[in-house]
Parts: C-alpha cells; structure tokens; sequence
DNA sequence: TATTGTTATACTCTATAACTATA
DNA sequence: TATAGTTATAGAGTATAACAATA
C-alpha cells in the first residue's frame, strides 16, 4: 500500500525535523552551560545588544511577560543586567553590564564554535534547509 | 565583515530548526489534544504497535524508565494499556488494550491529517530535507 | 551481582491570574 | 481605562536516587 509509506514517510520527516530542533537545542545548552548559564538566561543575554524593555524581549522570546520578569532577576542578580525605568516610566529598560557584555561575548564565541548545523552542510546545502523550512513555517 | 554574515546567517539557521522542530510538536499536541490525549501519552500509543517492554518504550522515547512507569499509570488508569509480567518475570509488557487500539488509529489519523510538514513540500523536497536533516544529526 | 521496574522527590521551563503603578 | 511590569501560584514534562524483585 503506498498510502502506508507515504504516511509512514511524512511520520518519519516529522519525526525528522523534531529530532533536528532538538539536537540543536541539546547543543547550545550543552555550549552554554559549560559557562554556567541556563539556555533561557542565555538566550537573552543573546538577544540585548542593545538596551530593550522588557516587553521587546518577551516578544523576542515568544514568551510572557511574567516569565521575562523571572529572567530579569536572574540576571540582575548575577550582575550581569541592569533595570532602569525608561522614559515612559512603567517601562523599564534592560541593559547589559560589562560583565554581561564580556559574558554575551563569550557566549557567542562558545554557540558559533559548537555548531553542528554550519559545519554539517555547504553554504548551499543551508541555503536550501532555510528555504525548505521557511515553507513549513509558513504553512497556514 | 563576511565572517559576521556567515556566522549571523548559521544562527538563523539553527533557530529556523529550532523553530521548524516546534512548530512540529505544536502541530502534533494539537491534533492529539483534540482526543483529550497529552502529547507524551499520544506518543507512547503510537509507538505500541505490538506489546513492548517498558524499557523498550523508554528507549524508542529516549527517556527514564522511571518516567515510562509514570506513562504507564496513566495509561492504565485510562483503560488503554495493561501491564502483564512477561517471561523474565523482572519485565513489565505493556499491550494496548481494545479501546487502545481504537484510540491509537484515532490518533494516527489526527496526526497524518494535520501534517504541516508533508502539506508543505513536494516529495523530492521532503526528500531533500529528510537527507539535509540526516546529515546534521550525523554529526559527532 | 546485574537488571527491570517502582517510588518519592525535585528540577526546568513556562503560563495564568490578580495586582500595582504609570499613562 | 489601557499598558508595563510584578507576584504568587501552578502545571507540564522529565530526571535522579534509593529501593524491590527477579535473574
């Protein structure tokens, strides 16, 4: 029956792509804690380049408000944010210390070198997995 | 610096992964939740083609097999699993029951039905991405 | 003694609801 | 009254450690 296969195939893929993202996770985490820091508070020392609001990082994240709020004490807890009320004084504004720039650097150091996405495929290859996948996020 | 770009272009690779592997496992909890099933006692049905061995089920989840008994609880509790000692008495069988069987092929159509990722692309793409992904997990 | 599974406990990540302060 | 953030609480998913029964 092709039906099967095809169903079975389509599973298998799936199964796949979720393997994948999780792989990926797996090595940032692993990259990352090797510096002590949890993904989540990782990921947001990532994301302050510049100084953001609390809400610009939620939406970054994807996540609640309420659970920025959880992230932000962590890391003004360990020194490495500071939170300022901005213009608008409900806002209030993230910003890296220098130690929390030294660390976002080395982070970055540490997640570009444990790369298994870049370094298992050509330019090409990753050129057409990003085009691959942007279609499946797109899907409706 | 063409060094930034590479290295900015396989960080939004590896997220587009990330996010592609979640918008799987979203697509997946929400056709199995519709049966009133969590995804991980979803998954757990669709892998008891035949009966198994607890340990068997932890390694196909890749999980403890301490959380396979707290799966295998809840499965009982719900009527769709019965737990029998097999031949080395030290081994629990798990085998769905009538009503897990109905269930399953429920879940099997709900989850072929709502397939983000095989309604995206053609066949020769899936395959494309299936040998893509294939490479990034082969790597050490 | 090694293996299978169970129990109790605890951890990580994240959301919801109710609230406060500012606008 | 609407918005930004906070607090307290809770829930899902999963692991660790100590244990029991069988091999």
């Amino acid at each position: 029956m092709p039906d099967d296969d095809a169903e079975e195939n389509s599973r298998n893929l799936a199964a796949l792509v979720v393997r994948s993202g999780e792989r990926v996770k797996a090595d940032f985490a692993r990259a990352v804690l090797a510096h002590d820091v949890p993904p989540p508070l990782a990921r947001a020392i990532l994301l302050l380049n510049e100084p953001a609001p609390m809400g610009c990082l939620a939406s970054q994240l994807s996540c609640d408000q309420s659970y920025v709020t959880r992230l932000a004490d962590d890391l003004v807890k360990r020194g490495l944010v500071t939170r300022a009320p901005g213009d608008d004084r409900r806002v209030q504004v993230l910003t890296l210390t220098p130690a929390g720039i030294a660390l976002k650097n080395q982070l970055a150091q540490a997640v570009s070198v444990d790369k298994a996405v870049s370094s298992a495929l050509t330019p090409v290859e990753q050129e057409q997995l990003s085009a691959l996948l942007t279609r499946i996020l797109d899907m409706p």
